[in-house]
Parts: C-alpha cells; sequence; structure tokens
RNA sequence: GGCGGCGUGGCCAAGUGGUAAGGCAAAGGUCUGCAAAACCUUGAUCACCGGUUCAAAUCCGGUCGCCGCCUCCA
C-alpha cells in the first residue's frame, strides 16, 4: 500500500509518484505580513507541517519551501495607518509569524525567501510573457492576457468565457480584457518601487509565488499547497504565468488545498473581522491542542471553530498524555530488562501493537487522514490504559516490557504528527543549571513535599494532604494517587 | 447564474457497496479517605423520496437545507 493524495487538478486520489525517486519538493503559499495570523491561517501551516512530517517518516527527504509576501497593497494600506514604512510593517509580522509558528511547533521550512528578494526573477518572467505575447504593458502596469492561455481555468473548473459574464471583475481601463490580471504595477509617488522595464513599480501577488517556486523548486515540482481560496484565482494565475513562461508543463504535479476554519458557520477572514489570533489562543492553549484540533478532522473538510472546539480537544490530548503518565508510573517500577516468558495476553498485546501500527500509516497514506490516524491513536490508548490498570493487580513479570513496547509506539505514532515531541532541550539544561548553581531543583523540592504528604495521609491527616495538593494544583502540578503511591507532573 | 463541497448518535468526526472507528458530553457501576485518572456498562436504521443491487450511509435520479469560491483572503 503506497501514499495517495487528492490532487485538486484531477479531482481525484492519485497514487504519490515524486518527480524524483526519494525526494519531495513542496511549495506552501505563506503569508502577507501585514497582520498577526488567525487559527484559520495557522490550520493550513499545521496541515502542511503534517504533510511534511509524515513524508519525512515515509523516507522522503523533503524540500519545503514556504515564502513571504513581503511587498503588497496590505502592507501599504497598514503602513500608512501605523505611520510606519511598509518594510517597517513586513519585518514585525513577518518576525510575529515565526514566532506564532515556533509557538505551535511547526518546522521551520527549509527555505523561506522573500518577495522583495526575488523581484529580478519575477522581472525575468514578465519579460518573458510580454515577449512571448502572452502579457502586455499598459501605463505602467502589466497585465497577463488570460484569453490567449487556452488551459485557463483547468484548475477551478472554470472558463475564461465564464469569467467574461461575471460582472463583478473590475473592468479597468488598463486591462484590455476584464479578466486580465496584473504582473506588475506601476507605483504611485512615496510608495516602495523597483526600477523595471516598463517603469518604476512592484510585482503584483501572484508573479511572487511563481517566481519563488520556480526558483527554488525548478518546474514540475511535487506538492503546491495553500487554502482552498487560492485555487482561483491565485493557483489558477500561477499556472499560465509558469507554463507559458517556461513552455513546460506540468507546473505542479499535486495541488493541495485545505479546507477553512469556520466561526458560527461562517468563514473566519480577516476581512470579515471574525478571527481569532493564534496568539490569543497560545496564551490559553497547548500548542498540542490546537494541533490536535486540527488533526480531528480531515485536511480538507471544514472545521466549524465553536466556543467548545478548543476545550474538546484538550480533553481529548489529555487522554493522550494521561496514557503517557500511567505508562510512566508503571515503568518505574521496571526492575529487570531480561525478556520473561509473556503471559498469553501480553502476547495479544504486542499483536494488537503491529496491527495498530499498520492501520495508522494505511489511514495516513490514505490522503493524510489524520482523523483516521488518530482514531487508530486512541484505540492504543485505550488498550494501554487497560494494560495498566491489570498490571497495577497482576504485575506479571514481562509487564512492564510489553507496556515500554507500547509507549514506544505511542510516542512514535504521535510525534510523526507532531504531538507530544520531546521536551526541549532547555528544560535539561535548566535542571543542570540548577545543580551547578547548588540550589534545589523544582523535582527535589516537590518530591520532598509530597514525602511529607505520604506522611500525613498515613496518618489519616486529610487536611493537611489535600492543602499539598491543592496548592501544588495551583501552581500547576497534578497529583495522582495510585495503589503503588504518588506520582506527579507538571501540567 | 457558474463551479465545488457538505447534511452520520446531545456535540465533533471517520467510514464511500456487505448490517456504523474514534473523541467530547451525559447516566450508572468498579476503584478510592476525598480528588484526579483509568476501566466496565448504556445510545444512531447515517436529511428526505424514488431507483439499481442478493446487499447502500456508501452507486444513480430527484427534493429540501447549509457552506465555500467566482473580489484581498489559509
Amino acid at each position: 500500500m503506497g501514499l495517495v493524495v487528492y490532487n485538486t487538478m484531477s479531482r481525484r486520489k492519485e497514487p504519490f509518484q515524486p518527480r524524483d525517486e526519494g525526494k519531495v519538493s513542496m511549495y506552501v503559499c505563506g503569508p502577507t505580513v501585514y497582520n498577526y495570523i488567525h487559527i484559520g491561517n495557522a490550520r493550513a501551516y499545521l496541515v502542511f507541517d503534517i504533510v511534511r512530517r509524515y513524508l519525512a517518516f515515509k523516507g522522503y527527504e523533503v524540500e519545503y519551501v514556504q515564502n513571504f509576501t513581503d511587498i503588497d497593497d496590505k502592507i501599504i494600506n497598514r503602513a500608512d495607518q501605523e505611520g510606519k514604512t511598509p518594510a517597517e510593517v513586513a519585518s514585525l509580522y513577518e518576525e510575529a509569524f515565526l514566532e506564532d509558528m515556533e509557538s505551535l511547533n511547526i518546522r521551520p521550512p527549509t527555505i523561506m525567501p522573500r518577495a522583495t528578494e526575488t523581484i529580478p526573477d519575477m522581472i525575468e518572467i514578465i519579460e518573458g510573457l510580454v515577449s512571448k505575447g502572452y502579457a502586455y504593458a499598459s501605463e505602467g502596469d502589466v497585465y497577463f492576457s488570460v484569453a490567449k492561455f487556452k488551459d485557463y481555468g483547468k484548475l477551478s473548473g472554470r472558463s475564461p468565457d465564464e469569467l467574461n459574464e461575471v460582472g463583478r471583475v473590475e473592468a479597468s481601463g488598463l486591462k484590455r480584457n476584464p479578466m486580465d490580471f496584473a504582473l506588475w504595477k506601476a507605483s504611485k509617488p512615496g510608495e516602495p518601487s523597483w526600477d523595471s522595464p516598463w517603469g518604476p513599480g512592484r510585482p503584483a501577488w501572484h508573479i511572487e509565488c511563481s517566481a519563488m517556486s520556480l526558483k527554488y523548486l525548478g518546474m514540475g515540482f511535487d506538492i503546491h499547497g495553500g487554502g482552498q481560496d487560492l485555487i482561483f484565482p491565485h493557483h489558477e494565475n500561477e499556472i499560465a504565468q509558469s507554463e507559458v513562461f517556461t513552455g513546460e508543463r506540468p507546473f505542479v504535479r499535486y495541488w493541495m488545498h485545505n479546507g477553512f476554519v469556520n466561526i458560527m458557520e461562517e468563514k473566519m477572514s480577516k476581512s470579515l473581522g471574525n478571527i481569532i489570533l493564534i496568539r490569543d489562543i497560545i496564551t490559553r492553549y497547548p500548542p498540542d491542542v490546537v494541533r490536535m484540533l486540527v488533526l480531528q478532522t480531515h485536511y480538507r473538510t471544514s472545521i466549524d471553530f465553536g466556543p467548545d472546539a478548543l476545550d474538546e480537544s484538550q480533553r481529548a490530548y489529555e487522554r493522550i498524555e494521561n496514557c503517557v503518565f500511567g505508562l510512566e508510573g508503571l515503568l518505574a517500577n521496571i526492575t529487570s530488562k531480561v525478556a520473561p516468558v509473556r503471559t498469553e495476553r501480553e502476547i495479544a498485546l504486542i499483536d494488537f501493537f503491529f496491527d495498530a501500527e499498520r492501520r495508522f500509516e494505511e489511514a495516513m497514506d490514505d490522503d493524510f487522514n489524520t482523523a483516521r490516524a488518530i482514531g487508530v491513536i486512541f484505540e492504543l490508548v485505550k488498550e494501554l490504559n487497560t494494560f495498566v490498570d491489570e498490571q497495577q493487580i497482576l504485575q506479571s513479570p514481562g509487564g512492564p516490557i510489553v507496556a515500554n513496547q507500547g509507549m514506544d509506539l505511542l510516542l512514535k505514532l504521535c510525534r510523526i504528527l507532531g504531538l507530544l515531541e520531546p521536551a526541549a532541550a532547555e528544560c535539561e539544561e535548566t535542571a543542570a543549571e540548577w545543580e551547578e548553581d547548588h540550589i534545589p531543583s523544582p523535582d527535589v523540592l516537590i518530591d520532598l513535599l509530597l514525602e511529607v504528604r505520604t506522611l500525613a495521609r498515613s496518618k489519616g491527616e486529610w487536611q493537611t494532604a489535600d492543602l499539598i495538593r491543592s496548592r501544588l494544583h495551583d501552581l500547576g502540578v497534578r497529583i495522582d494517587d495510585l495503589r503503588e503511591g504518588v506520582r506527579w507532573k507538571f501540567t
């Protein structure tokens, strides 16, 4: 069973075969840096982060390019409002974007080019299009002549004729045809501008992605991703520009588009003003919870982001965490590494592990069906929890070893999706620093408190015991009393 | 108007020909000083109508309802 990917171009799932064996080249439309990103934007970057991680898990070497659109009308407007230069605005929100990505534990793309650093490449493409007769200059602007490109509309399922009938397209005097789109825009006085054969100006939006993807990945790269709202006109225009300029096709082998995040059954978008910023979410929820929200729904289905959505995801996520917590408790008592004879129950459980891993990969191979994959993870969680419960009574010699195997699998599957990644190295560093400075670490102090609490409990001094528990809880330390003792963790 | 998608238990959500994964919530139970966690038990004829088939949530036709794109937008 190999990986199949839904291709927007063919509107069906296709076996995935990259251009170069063992390598995957992917491009995802990055942000226009004029504002903080919201949960809807973040979904796209999470989805393609998961795609990228899974491809890496499958053994592909992944080259992942994501651009910054750092020159655009919206940036200029924003700059005017805030009394800053466009470059300042772009730089500010680019920084914020990177922070947001990091806070969501999204792996950085391999290359993140900026539009303003790719302008010579854009001019070269535009010149090529003009010389081939597919683009024309008009008072300092340059437009692509859509009617000349026969394949126009093949991605979005539209024909140029239909588009012509739509009266909503602005009929600009500079365009020969209402649906022609800009490649280059003449700058107004005071606006950022670059010299070009058509006078000072700046690139239009669509040309950026063609230039940057072609520059770093070349024609016919594997995956081009983005939100469904980019299908038309953005990606349609990219195809037109790129295929005409290079004279080759296809521009892209697999087009992938993620569904939206809706709020109150309505699309979340900056223009509607119903946005929820990542920076606000992340102060209230751990990054894995946001990721869980995205994982629980197939990437092409829209997510309705209700007021309880994140809370539900949090509970679900905690179920996995609790399972690991329980396993760790069991494994703390591990004495021998020698594999003893396994019970029938343990052999059956190991069979279940293999089966779960197989079903997980099958789900992900089916167009990155994370919802199904998460389902498999929860089935595994249930089996492991049951086993841990049993072990608290049975304490069979092979138990911890099988449990350890189960935990390895659970962590492996979660980490493929970007969940439960090992705590950053900084935690260990901190612990080492404590020791170096001869200051007792929090861990040691908590253990001490729990010792006192255990003593209090043994004497039936419940008030003292409960005070310690509730005060620690307020400080973010969770305590569970189990048969074999107390366990704790930071929440 | 054109293109696309959706309608599955209280909520979210997989499943696209063989009698419905999973999560959240709820109720009862086990465990427990209490709490937390965990485990067990309880629930859907898959919007509606008609058709194809031995067999349909799943295919075909129709009806109703919702959403997105067609303008910047993930």
